[in-house]
RNA sequence: GCCCGGGUGGUGGAAUAGGUAGACACGCAGGACUUAAAAUCCUGUGAACAGUAAUGUUCGUGCGGGUUCGAUUCCCGCCCCGGGUACCA
């Protein structure tokens, strides 16, 4: 009988369905396991071959896992919100909701071909109101918690105003943006305005002035991470600065919390080292520079990371945007500044990296430095960047490169501290060497003048200690429709409001168009219903707005990030109408042990969902601090395109080996209509009209292509999809193949050149069980030689699949079947034990031969044999080279030799005489003539 | 610039507490079965040289050095490729 996969596969997907063999509860008696992939967002393009990869690895560890015995939870959603359905909508009227649902739709068909073990009861989908209720709900909490630097934790805000009414913020230590001391009489002396303004400047969520990304064409703002080079990641328009008043996180606030919680996690080191790059801790200190003219009475304060170079300050910079201009610029330098500060803020960040200029302004007012009284010219220049430290930098040439072009450029001084260096053609950055010219420091190394330059600064007042972080809140609101609407409302006074807890969720209304209003309002502007009856609570007509009942709801939706951050707690309790997560639910799975994704999200959502966990961690909804254990990176797979190559000004193509004769034009051709980088002739004369009288230069009767890696798209014509494959190989085959294709977190061209081969392995595996049409498998004992192939597989794969490295594996089954082919083997005691291992790799073929050998229950339910370790012995010789790690030495013996003579030989070796040393070898262990192990 | 990875046959890739380099697969070549094709199976396949042959010798893991009886693996110095990040003071 043959494999007749396209039978066997439908047949057992939809046995896995009706029987809800992957459905999870909780249950007592099994260890949880938490197998998660990050979950798609559902593109019109559907899936490509490359998109399974990372679900193939987590559905063979879950399955392995679920033989291992433990309880596994492995779900699967959608993170349906997202710009390409709203641009869809914009163009073609279509309701992003009808968009989204089609392409949820064509995903699962495709990935229930695939046979993935999801747990489909617990699906979740970001646009859902069921479930974006809790993304509104986690907002509802950050507005009213902030960060408390004492116990490192965010806590209610109702505490802050107790200390506010009871002593004022003197001395309250919590994260918060800018914000004068006040006393507690001050504070009952403000109107209730004031003190929520003063509020929003502590909460989790906040309300803030903030220079965003603002992308035009887009009509909205975007994080850091979704600019890249200036440009947006989805669309690639132009993006420029620009000052608004946005919705924050403040992440920042966790900055230190999340760098020490990656200590504590099995994620890979780069993936470790690009969060920390990221979060990027630097330790310094604030120093205070007095104004020397009577302009203001305030203190410049700055930020350095080099103390120890204090002595070599020559002029202090600001940046464009900070406060300090204000205060520091003098009436004659008034309109020369004005005009430096609008150019600066005009060009953009994307204008300011290609032409790095130097550039800046003197503002007429001189600094005093604190330790030599010296006066210091103050400058305004765009290489100081407000939003990091204080805005404001001591300017040290000789050894801060910007600060030497800066300074080489308005010809100021330049003062080396440390001695023997030069600085006459380059600053110098290193922090090596002696200090010099740098009065209680000198003759101090560089660490220590850093050590004694801070000691001294907090001693006499100068300023303090600083760690500071180049990770920033994370801007909250979009422009755009097809997100989450913000859970709050604006009262007379124009300050935000969240909606009771329990009116959640707040539903997205609907609206004529998806753009932007005509005054620029973004989409919900548009919407009729989008007001709020604090009464009635309920949303209602914006005509009836009357800022004393009914007021006007939030515009802004929420980013991407929103829906993603806290979906994993989802998957543990979805059906929950009370809370996000109950706590009987995560005290059972408590945190996602293996997550599968790729490295693309490193400085985005997986920096974003540990500060929402952390966040609900300190409210205690979950009990983890950290949501995932450990995280695997799957490469991408790219596309390999084909060409055939065009005779110019003729519709002749010529073969790829022979192109070089010929002037030609290389044509990215459908990688479908090729076939081992053999062109379909005919495939292609049908392709394009143009191409119906085409005519070809063959060699050895056929077309060669040429091609190409790269990125897997619709316009180079090198999309495979995994249906395809699937119905010509199989999903066994698909899921094997992309295994076998290399290791598991590189980037590899996807190349079905060798899935022949892959496909032949089962084949050859599937005709181990049959002699012509009949199902023949003996229940003889096993031979020593069956079990130890066997044994050596199962050792094999558990170690493989631990480490994630699936490849090998793949060749490891290839061995174990050919051998056993070789040895006709069909016996029972072998072959079913052989099929457990195997069924992760390939579980519908695997399940088909289970229930040939009669099995009732899914091959699912079974339990992962045990490896034997006495059948991984070579002859009945100990042979220690790959299992207990004792060898020390070998050597290779001539064929032939008489077992007698091959200790003499060995040890008369002048190789082996070395490496012995004199000593004499405890074992000397000869195996079939060919190899000696000697154990000193 | 800085920080991580990584360079092994025609191809994808095995093998590192130092010990038979090239597993497994693709491709290629030859053969078996077949009227033929498909499918299947067998043999060979890093390079060079010698030999009718079995086989032998030499060279070979980006380049140049070093440590070692022995290096793809460890150390030093380069070159190249991929990724992250970038006026972060």
């Amino acid at each position: 009988m043959d494999y007749n996969f396209s039978e066997i596969e439908p047949k057992w997907q939809q046995y896995w369905a009706e029987r809800h063999t992957f459905k999870t509860d909780i249950e007592g008696t099994k260890p949880p396991f938490y197998v998660l992939d990050m979950f798609p967002y559902p593109s019109g393009a559907g899936l490509h071959v490359g998109h399974p990869l990372g679900y193939i690895a987590s559905d063979i560890y879950a399955r392995y896992k679920r033989l291992c015995g433990f309880n596994v939870l492995h779900p699967m959603g959608y993170d349906a919100y997202g710009l390409p359905a709203e641009q869809y909508a914009i163009q073609t009227g279509q309701h992003p909701e009808i968009t989204t649902k089609n392409n949820i739709d064509r995903y699962r068909e495709q990935l229930d071909k695939i046979g993935f073990s999801f747990d489909w009861s617990r699906e979740v989908r970001t646009s859902d109101p069921a479930y974006y209720r809790w993304t509104q709900w986690a907002f509802i909490r950050m507005f009213h918690s902030y960060y408390c630097r004492d116990t490192q934790q965010a806590r209610p805000i109702a505490e802050l105003t107790a200390v506010f009414a009871a002593e004022g913020n003197g001395r309250i230590r919590a994260a918060c943006s800018e914000t004068p001391v006040f006393t507690a009489n001050e504070w009952a002396a403000k109107s209730s305005r004031e003190q929520q303004e003063i509020l929003m400047n502590y909460r989790v969520a906040y309300l803030g002035d903030t220079i965003v990304n603002w992308c035009a064409a887009l009509g909205t703002v975007l994080a850091n991470d979704e600019v890249v080079n200036g440009l947006s990641v989805r669309g690639g328009y132009p993006v420029t600065q620009r000052v608004m008043r946005q919705w924050c996180l403040r992440v920042s606030a966790y900055a230190e919390r999340l760098l020490l919680g990656l200590d504590t996690i099995d994620w890979t080191e780069s993936l470790k080292e690009t969060q920390r790059n990221w979060i990027g801790r630097s330790e310094g200190a604030e120093i205070y520079f007095p104004l020397a003219n009577n302009l203001s009475q305030q203190n410049m304060l700055i930020f350095t990371t080099r103390p120890d170079t204090i002595f070599g300050v020559t002029f202090m910079a600001l940046a464009p945007e900070s406060d300090y201009v204000a205060q520091v610029v003098t009436p004659e330098q008034q309109a020369e500044v004005e005009a430096y500060v609008k150019a600066a803020t005009k060009r953009n960040e994307r204008e300011r990296m290609t032409d790095r200029q130097v550039t800046g302004v003197f503002t007429g007012s001189y600094a005093v430095h604190p330790l030599t009284g010296e006066e210091i010219p103050v400058w305004i220049s765009d290489y100081v960047l407000a939003g990091y430290g204080t805005g404001a930098i001591m300017a040290v040439p000789a050894h801060d490169s910007r600060d030497y072009a800066f300074a080489r450029h308005f010809d100021l001084p330049i003062i080396p501290l440390i001695e023997g260096c030069d600085v006459s053609g380059e600053s110098f950055d290193a922090r090596e060497g002696i200090m010099q010219n740098s009065g209680f420091l000198n003759g101090l190394t560089v660490k220590e003048a850093i050590a004694k330059a801070n000691e001294h600064i907090e001693a006499s007042g100068l300023g303090r200690i600083k760690v500071n972080y180049r990770l920033r809140d994370a801007a909250f609101s979009r422009q755009r429709y097809w997100g989450e609407p913000f859970p709050v409302y604006y009262d007379a006074d124009g300050m935000p409001q969240t909606l009771p807890e329990d009116a959640l969720p707040l539903e997205l209304p609907d609206v004529d168009a998806f753009l932007p209003t005509e005054t620029g309002e973004p989409p919900l502007g548009r919407a009729v219903r989008w007001a709020w009856d604090s009464d009635a609570r309920t949303v209602t007509d914006t005509a009836r707005i009357d800022y004393k009942t009914v007021f006007p709801l939030e515009r802004n939706t929420m980013p991407g990030f929103a829906g993603s951050s806290a979906y994993y707690l989802r998957y543990m309790d979805p059906e929950n109408h009370t809370a996000l997560v109950g706590h009987a639910s995560n005290d059972y799975w408590r945190a996602v042990n293996l997550y599968i994704g790729g490295t693309e999200h490193a400085t985005g959502h997986l920096i974003y969902a540990r500060f929402w966990n952390k966040f609900l961690y300190d409210l205690g909804v979950v009990c983890e601090d950290e949501p995932f254990r450990k995280l695997v990176n799957q490469g991408m797979i790219q596309g390999r395109s084909n060409f055939v190559y065009r005779i110019r000004h003729t519709n002749t193509f010529v073969s790829c080996r022979l192109k070089d004769s010929y002037d030609v034009t290389p044509l990215h051709v459908d990688v479908n209509m090729v076939d081992n980088d053999v062109l379909d002739i005919a495939r292609f004369k049908a392709w394009r009209p143009e191409f119906a009288d085409a005519e070809f230069i063959l060699e050895d009767g056929q077309y060669l292509c040429g091609w190409a890696i790269e990125k897997m798209s619709k316009s180079m014509y090198n999309v495979v999809n995994p249906d395809d494959i699937v119905a010509k190989y199989g999903a066994d085959t698909l899921r094997m193949y992309e295994l076998f294709l290399g290791p598991l977190e590189l980037s590899k061209p996807w190349d079905t050149n060798g899935i022949d081969g892959v496909h032949r392995f089962l084949k050859k595996y599937w005709r181990l069980f049959f002699t012509g049409d009949a199902f023949t498998v003996s229940d003889k004992a096993a031979t020593p030689q069956e079990l130890k192939i066997l044994h050596r597989l199962i050792k094999k794969v558990q170690t493989d699949i631990e480490h994630f490295s699936f490849n090998t594996s793949v060749s490891a089954f290839m061995i174990a079947v050919n051998e056993l082919t070789e040895l006709k083997c069909s016996k029972r005691s072998v072959l079913e034990p052989l099929t457990i291992v195997l069924s992760p790799f390939a579980p519908h073929i695997c399940e088909e031969l289970w229930a040939l050998f009669g099995h009732t229950e899914s091959i699912a339910h079974a339990a992962f044999p045990d490896c034997d370790e006495q059948y991984i012995v070579e002859n009945n010789v100990e042979y220690p080279v790959s299992f207990n790690g004792k060898v020390r030495f070998r050597k290779v013996l001539p064929l032939g030799m008489a077992a007698a003579d091959m200790e003499a030989s060995v040890l008369n070796d002048p190789q082996t005489a070395k490496y012995l040393n004199g000593k004499t070898p405890k074992k000397v262990i000869a195996v079939q003539g060919k190899i000696i192990n000697i154990v000193v």
